[in-house]
DNA sequence: CTTCTTGTTACTGA
DNA sequence: ATCAGTAACAAGAA
C-alpha cells in the first residue's frame, strides 16, 4: 500500500529514466484501469514525457508541447509501475515483487507503455482499485485542490495545522487519514507518526495542547523523510521474503508489529479498530 | 465455504 | 454542517 514516501521513490525512479521519452503505443488489458476511456492511447501516442510531479499519493506526467493535457496515476493499494529496459531486465520497482510478477508483462498488468527508444513501463494493478485517468488544465488543478499541505517539506504552517485540529471533533486516526487536511499520510506512517509523538490513536484532535501538536507535525515530517530516503516501506506478506522490498520496512516501530514488545518501553504492541483501519499502538507510550 | 484486508469515495443516519 | 459507520470496488489469503 503505497503512501507517500512509496510514490515519492516511484515518482523519482521514472522521471530519471523516463524524461524526455516519448510513448510510441500504448496497450490496455483492462479498461476499468483507465476508467473506460476510449481515447486513453492514442490521445498519449507520440508524446514526449516532460515531467513527473507528485501530490500526496498521486503521480502527474506531463508532456511537451501539451500545457493542457496532464496523465494521472493513483496505485491506490496494489498499483506498481514497473520500468523494463530494452534487453529485457526490469530497471526500477513501484511496489513489491509477488510470486506472479516474475516476468512482465504479467496477468497482473492492466496498461502497457512501450516507448520510442524500447522502454517498457508496465502498470500492475491485483486488485484494480488504482487508476490511470488523463485530464485538463482545470481537472488538474482540481485534482490538486483536493490535497491538503504536505508535512514533510516546510510547507505545512503549524497555526493551519493546529487550528484545524482544535476545530474538529474526530479522533488523530481519522484527522491524519484525511487528505485533505493533510496529505500523504496513510495507515502506515499514520500509526509511525502517533507512536514517534507519544499520542494515541484514539484521542479527540482537539484535546491536543500546542506542544503535542508541534511534536505531532514534526515526527509526521521526519518519518516521511526518513521513509523517502529509505525507499519507502514494502509491507506486503510477511512470509514471501524472496520480493523486493523499500528498506523502511525494518525500520517500522509499531505497524504490524502487534503482540511484540514496544521498542521504547516493551509493552506488548496492541492492534485494534481505529476509524475503521487497523491501528498499532503502545498503550503505555501512547496517551 | 466465509471473513478479512487496504485507499478512497459515496452514501446513510445521527 | 459534521461525524461515525459502512458499502463498494477486486482479488487473494487464511
Amino acid at each position: 500500500m503505497p503512501e507517500l514516501p512509496e510514490v515519492e521513490t516511484v515518482r523519482i525512479q521514472l522521471f530519471l529514466r523516463l524524461k524526455g521519452k516519448t510513448i510510441d503505443s500504448v496497450k490496455i488489458h483492462h479498461d476499468k484501469s483507465v476508467r473506460g476511456d476510449r481515447r486513453f492511447a492514442t490521445a498519449l501516442k507520440g508524446l514526449r514525457i516532460d515531467d513527473i510531479d507528485r501530490v500526496g499519493k498521486l503521480l502527474i506526467f506531463s508532456f511537451e508541447g501539451k500545457n493542457d493535457l496532464f496523465l494521472l496515476v493513483h496505485l491506490k493499494m496494489t498499483g506498481q509501475l514497473f520500468l523494463i529496459d530494452k534487453s529485457g531486465s526490469r530497471q526500477a520497482a513501484g511496489g513489491h515483487e509477488t510470486k506472479h510478477d516474475s516476468t512482465l508483462p504479467n496477468r497482473h498488468t492492466r496498461v502497457e507503455f512501450d516507448l520510442k527508444d524500447g522502454t517498457k513501463l508496465c502498470f500492475n494493478d491485483q486488485r484494480i482499485f488504482g487508476y490511470l485517468k488523463l485530464t485538463d488544465k482545470k481537472g488538474l488543478a482540481a485534482a490538486k485542490d483536493r490535497f491538503g499541505p504536505e508535512p514533510h517539506q516546510g510547507a505545512l504552517d503549524f497555526d493551519y495545522f493546529f487550528s484545524r485540529l482544535q476545530k474538529s471533533g474526530r479522533n488523530l486516526k481519522a484527522m491524519l487519514l484525511d487528505q485533505t487536511f493533510v496529505a500523504g499520510l496513510g495507515n502506515i506512517y499514520v500509526d509511525e507518526s502517533l507512536f514517534r509523538a507519544g499520542l494515541a490513536p484514539t484521542r479527540a484532535a482537539r484535546s491536543l495542547t500546542a506542544a503535542e501538536a508541534k511534536r505531532l507535525l514534526r515526527e509526521a515530517a521526519k518519518v516521511l523523510k526518513e521513509a523517502i530516503r529509505h525507499g519507502g516501506t514494502t509491507f506486503q506478506s510477511f512470509k514471501d521474503s524472496t520480493g523486493k522490498k523499500g528498506n523502511y520496512t525494518g525500520k517500522l516501530k509499531v505497524f504490524a508489529r502487534q503482540g511484540l514488545p514496544c521498542p521504547r518501553c516493551g509493552h506488548i504492541i496492541l492492534k485494534s479498530k481505529v476509524a475503521g483501519r487497523g491501528t498499532h499502538y503502545c498503550p503505555q507510550c501512547q496517551k
